[in-house]
DNA sequence: TACTATCCGAAGTGCGGACTCCGATTATAC
DNA sequence: GTATAATCGGAGTCCGCACTTCGGATAGTA
């Protein structure tokens, strides 16, 4: 359960090559039928789609829960990367934004994507948990960093500030949600992060 | 499919009272299971918790998808007269922030209902559908009313007020979402509905 | 090329859950 | 109270899907 790969090897032969192919492409699948149709996805579905039969998918992840794990693990050590990535390379003042703009516009389509950012936040003890608090703790950096450049506001903390990310990732992840919408959407949230001029609403 | 009714009586009898009261038991009782569960929890567990038979849940609608529906026509139905009720009773600027409060709140741990918000935004083209957009509506009214009295900025339209609105009932409805985090995230949403001064961000 | 550990896929198995059948049990009209 | 049509409920049926089994194929080594 802990570590989601195929067979250990402390034997012999290291490990054939079209073992690992198959699995990359099982992933490569995964990630997307999982992302179209939900957890609920039938796992003969990503075999079919991925060419393999169905005995092979379980053989490289022992449980549908192992190969779902393994997706979004993979999904959130991504973001994460991107997000450390803007954390230096750009503007210290925008890098948030951007993000948060990057990560909702990725999430378009993806339903299990935005289902598991909530989840994985909640009571998962795995290695989707662990993936997903690296994440949010690099959306906690570039939060500070956005703080500190006065780009957002001071008393907008993590939690919330998470929360808001996930809420309008799944909207756009579920919802029939046109690109323009989206935008406005988003706008009005940047609008609410923004630094509190003189007085104060509510 | 069109009406989720119980057998139409264009013959005799009228409907005997036990039937009756089985079918408001039974909707009652399915709204707080598909709120817990989702809507992959099991027909059997509502008979179960009503004190009925599976076979009475079937009679009375003819299938899962079908009391769902209706679950999710009478919660449509409520949310509406709500706002109906509210676009009258208060001060009409505060009016739509109260209401948005209101179904956040009141979202909390539903999670079928937030689900559903957006699905039956979509592409459903049943009952469900129709009490969606009634709601819509109502939301719509008191986003306009709202706008007249100054309390929200012009440049907001409903597609994205109301995406905004579904994204925040999700994300109080499924994640595991401290009231007092849920508050300061709708605090930011509602400072970015506020109507701009002078300047203007992004 | 031959050998073998590794890997593969098609055909199962088992289970959970949506939906149905039918004899027993009412509620209502007279 | 009795007749009877409406209703009920538990025991099935059927199906989709997660997971297994095992004979056959294949990559890697000499």
């Amino acid at each position: 359960m802990t570590t989601t790969d195929s067979p250990q090897n402390g034997g012999r032969r290291p490990q054939r090559a079209d073992a690992r192919t198959n699995r990359e492409r099982i992933l490569t699948v995964a990630e997307e039928v999982f992302g179209k149709g939900g957890e609920s996805a039938s796992t003969e579905e990503v075999a079919r789609l991925a060419n393999v039969g169905i005995a092979t998918v379980f053989r490289h992840f022992p449980t549908k829960a192992a190969l779902l794990e393994a997706v979004l693990v993979q999904r959130f050590d991504r973001l994460r990367a991107q997000a450390e990535a803007l954390l230096h390379a750009t503007d210290s003042g925008t890098a948030f934004f951007d993000f948060f703009r990057l990560l909702v516009a990725d999430a378009t389509g993806k339903i299990a994507i935005g289902e598991a950012l909530q989840q994985a936040g909640g009571n998962d003890s795995g290695d989707a948990a662990r993936a997903s608090d690296g994440l949010r703790r690099a959306v906690g950096a570039l939060l500070q960093q956005a703080q500190r450049a006065g780009a957002v506001r001071d008393d907008a903390e993590l939690p919330e500030v998470y929360a808001l990310l996930v809420a309008t990732s799944r909207a756009s992840a579920h919802g029939r949600l046109e690109e323009e919408v989206r935008d406005r959407m988003l706008a009005i949230v940047f609008d609410g992060l923004a630094p509190r001029r003189a007085s104060r609403r509510r």
